[in-house]
DNA sequence: TTTCATGTTCAGCA
DNA sequence: GTGCTGAACATGAA
């Protein structure tokens, strides 16, 4: 689930009915997804304590508490927080806060997320080295950074360290909608490009966020909805392709999204 | 049974 | 330091 939209969403479930109600009990099942911290550090922390707000940078969050510092939660590849009641427990609570009356989850199946602890947000970002949140970067500082970058686009769009929040589902999209070669070599693009880029990007994120991440409630004209073996390109009607770049598998338009000179793939 | 998956990290190599 | 590749992590779904 989780790209940037999907955590800022995360969020926003969390402020709206999780803040400010104390933490009765804090339970770990599987201590897996604390990384290095011991449980006994989590309830020491967190026991009576409560959520005071919520940040995010990227795909992390964090939950300012009330006994000082900040929680840091990443969901890695299959993570949501879930609150629910008696009724309908998810399926993986890897650990649960429980309130008086409700309990908040950090559901994970994969295991793949991680919630750990940091005296403030600024120094976790100092220490991850993550670059700006993709929501929050200038176009300024975007065609910066970008400019510089020395291989393919796709790889730079997904590098925490160069900016942070994309991942591959969202990348692919940008690139669609940009109508660029995911290969494309980061550095031959001039400044008019990359600021359409950046605007592009500001344009999915954004509309991702205001539905929800529901993609049943994104334009159909939409890349994401075609991501199969040989799916049908919503734009041309052809055959999409999948290339592999930086270690995920990439969904493009051969026909819609050009390579151009000066595109990685051409170089020695 | 095998393959793939919205992520991060690390080792090894150029 | 930059960039790329492959593997590991852990498990469900197709």
């Amino acid at each position: 689930m989780p790209e940037l939209p999907e955590v800022e969403t995360f969020k926003r479930y969390i402020e709206a009915r999780s803040l400010l109600r104390s933490i009765a009990e804090v339970e770990v099942r599987n201590p897996t997804v604390l990384g290095p911290m011991e449980p006994e550090e989590l309830r020491r922390r967190v026991g009576g304590a409560m959520f005071l707000s919520a940040r995010r940078h990227g795909k992390q969050l964090f939950l300012e508490l009330s006994s000082g510092g900040w929680l840091t939660w990443h969901f890695g590849m299959t993570g949501e927080p879930v609150l629910f009641s008696n009724g309908d427990v998810p399926r993986f609570p890897r650990v649960l806060f429980r309130f008086a009356d409700e309990t908040l989850a950090f559901d994970d199946p994969r295991m793949l997320g991680r919630i750990g602890w940091t005296p403030t947000v600024e120094e976790f970002v100092r220490r991850k080295r993550l670059g700006p949140d993709a929501l929050a970067i200038t176009s300024k500082e975007f065609v910066d950074r970008f400019g510089r970058a020395r291989g393919a686009l796709k790889p730079a769009l997904m590098d925490q360290h160069r900016m942070a929040g994309m991942g591959n589902i969202y990348s692919d999209e940008v690139l669609f909608q940009s109508r660029l070669d995911p290969r494309t070599g980061a550095d031959s693009l001039d400044r008019g490009e990359l600021e359409a880029v950046h605007r592009v990007m500001r344009r999915v994120l954004r509309m991702s966020i205001a539905r929800g991440t529901d993609f049943s409630r994104f334009p159909r004209t939409y890349l994401l909805h075609h991501r199969r073996k040989g799916a049908s390109c919503p734009g041309c009607g052809g055959t999409t392709e999948t290339v592999t770049l930086g270690g995920r598998t990439t969904y493009y338009c051969p026909a819609c999204q050009r390579p151009r000179a000066g595109g990685v793939e051409g170089r020695t």
